[in-house]
DNA sequence: GCCTGGCACTCGATGTGCCCGAGTGCCAGC
DNA sequence: GCTGGCACTCGGGCACATCGAGTGCCAGGC
């Protein structure tokens, strides 16, 4: 176990670290925080927390630098979360308030989280699987072709073609639009299987053909996991990384397009509150020096989807982490009021 | 007026820099292009290039570069278009048949151009004001809430909620659906709001604020420039620029980011065809090393939208042009076929 | 037992001088 | 108008010396 002021001397160096991005040695850590000894026994604990594995040196005649295991410490132990201050958060309200629909909504969040962090933003759509139905809207288009519209309450809209196996009059397309939504609207996407699989029966029998047709056009839109969108923003802080670029910028961005890679990383969170990835700990390799801190969203008390940043290892976890966790907070609202 | 040899010489210049990434000298151009003349010959040929300013040196002592106007030059009379094999065409057409909805054409678009030229993609949905309509579809969520949706012909779906001065029965709900959608349906969007205005006329005087207050959302929805949305793909592609990235990355990063600005470089492209912009022809300054490749694409002969790639000046123009111009062209088709 | 000052050592960063060679411009001659 | 020859320029690369931040270790003191 290490000493109470063994922990203090890694906080000191994640701090320091995250500010210079230098390497940073004994004496300018005596200097800078108050820690009352002298830098030769902050040189032993640093030794000590070197053995451990916290902190390593990139050259021999060096400062430390905090290595992955040294910032999960640091974040699970010795900072909190950063809280928004009160003009902050007026500005996230501000900024949120004046989206017009879904897409707006989550351009904003993306920009709004991509600005307030200097980091990745990535926002994921609110999922399919855990909204509920607002409304299913048939459409016909030609006598045998109909355009499903899927609108849920989170305000997302899907919409697919149908082409039916015969054609099929007004008068059934309202009888089965009629049906459809009595039975699905307001309830879980998960729901929606069971409680329409009976519904070929109540029609005549050269119906029952598109009928069938229909629904399971519905369906495949609703399990269709890549229908998971998210949206990135920020990009362009990738640049204030290290100085050396190109090895380290490329695979972050290869990463990013990814979008399977990144619905993944977001979903791994599993428990309500802020999800940290500290470097190593990222399936990817892409995001091997990166670190995503990553929540839930949503209008209820359930998550709907995840939202999140991307940005080196060097981060400030307790600000990001507070940016994060507020943005999620008001955006949950703003789909609430929708 | 530039001799025959000239031209050659500045086709040969900007051939083997963009082949090579480095400046080309005389002695190079003489071996690696049959010219039959001698290198001194070629000096001189360069140095009434680079009087012209179709060319210029980064150094003293280093070979020559081709400037924006020599690209210029190249692309307007040295190049044409290089078309796309076979395999290539079948290889685009079954890529992008796959899509299920419009979001999923755009998508496998952007990533399909980014392949194709290894460069970054950018795609516009299909505008708005260039469709037509193919149905407005109104919902009654609450006695006076109404969700407005509308679809286009290129399968782009808007809604909007609104939010009605007086409750709305359902027949008078349908009865602005039924009018709607007749007047509207197949018209282009440009003709909507003559289309329309004389609409609450046909309503009870109760109903009439609501007609009102939907039919300017419907007109909103139409006009809202910012709604011109596009999708970006393949930023890693900017990594393979040259070796000074920061300062060459961050502002094509930025520029990126503004939606706007690429949007009205898109827009610009006047004329059919593949429009090219080099290097400071963009307004935008964080363009200023950057060419954009563009090209209108739509189902019917007229475009709907652009697509196009953003990449170094020091690019493959034909192959890029090629490339571009036939994605361009499926696009559409699939377009048309939806 | 733990902290401290002192000391020798390491090694990356920085700066200097030098050479090399690719590439140039110019000129006289064919 | 093309060509070979020639002097010149200048950036890149290498070897070398210097500098200093930072380290590990040790003996001494509280």
């Amino acid at each position: 176990m290490l000493s109470e002021r063994r922990l203090q001397v890694l906080r000191a160096i994640v701090q320091d670290y995250v500010g210079t991005e230098e390497p940073v040695g004994s004496k300018a850590l005596t200097e800078r925080h108050g820690l009352g000894v002298s830098p030769a026994t902050v040189r032993n604990d640093m030794a000590a927390l070197e053995d451990e594995g916290y902190i390593a040196q990139p050259h021999t005649s060096a400062g430390r630098i905090p290595t992955d295991k040294g910032y999960r410490l640091f974040v699970d132990k010795l900072a909190g979360v950063k809280p928004m201050t009160g003009p902050e958060r007026r500005a996230i309200q501000n900024f949120l308030e004046g989206a017009v629909d879904l897409d707006d909504v989550v351009a904003r969040t993306v920009r709004l989280l991509a600005q307030l962090t200097r980091q990745v933003a990535v926002v994921q759509y609110p999922s399919l699987t855990r909204s509920t139905v607002r409304h299913v809207e048939l459409l016909s288009l030609a006598p045998a072709r109909v355009m499903l519209v899927l609108i849920t309450d989170t305000g997302r809209v899907e919409q697919r073609m149908v082409d039916c196996p015969a054609p099929f009059g007004e008068t059934a397309l309202a009888d089965l639009r009629a049906r459809l939504n009595s039975r699905v609207a307001g309830r879980r996407f998960t729901d929606v299987p069971r409680l329409v699989e009976d519904l070929p029966d109540a029609f005549e029998h050269e119906d029952r053909g598109t009928v069938s047709t229909v629904l399971s056009t519905l369906l495949e839109t609703l399990v269709e996991e890549n229908e998971e969108r998210l949206m990135i923003g920020g990009t362009a802080n990738l640049t204030r990384f290290g100085h050396d670029f190109p090895l380290t910028i490329r695979p972050v961005l290869e990463a990013l397009e990814e979008q399977v890679v990144l619905l993944k990383l977001l979903g791994e969170a599993k428990d309500p509150g802020v999800m940290v990835r500290i470097g190593h700990e990222n399936a990817h390799e892409g995001l091997n020096s990166t670190s995503v801190v990553s929540v839930g969203y949503g209008s209820g008390g359930e998550a709907v989807a995840k939202l999140g940043v991307v940005g080196p290892t060097r981060m400030d976890y307790p600000g990001t982490m507070g940016a994060v966790r507020a943005v999620a907070r008001y955006v949950g609202q703003i789909l609430a009021e929708s």
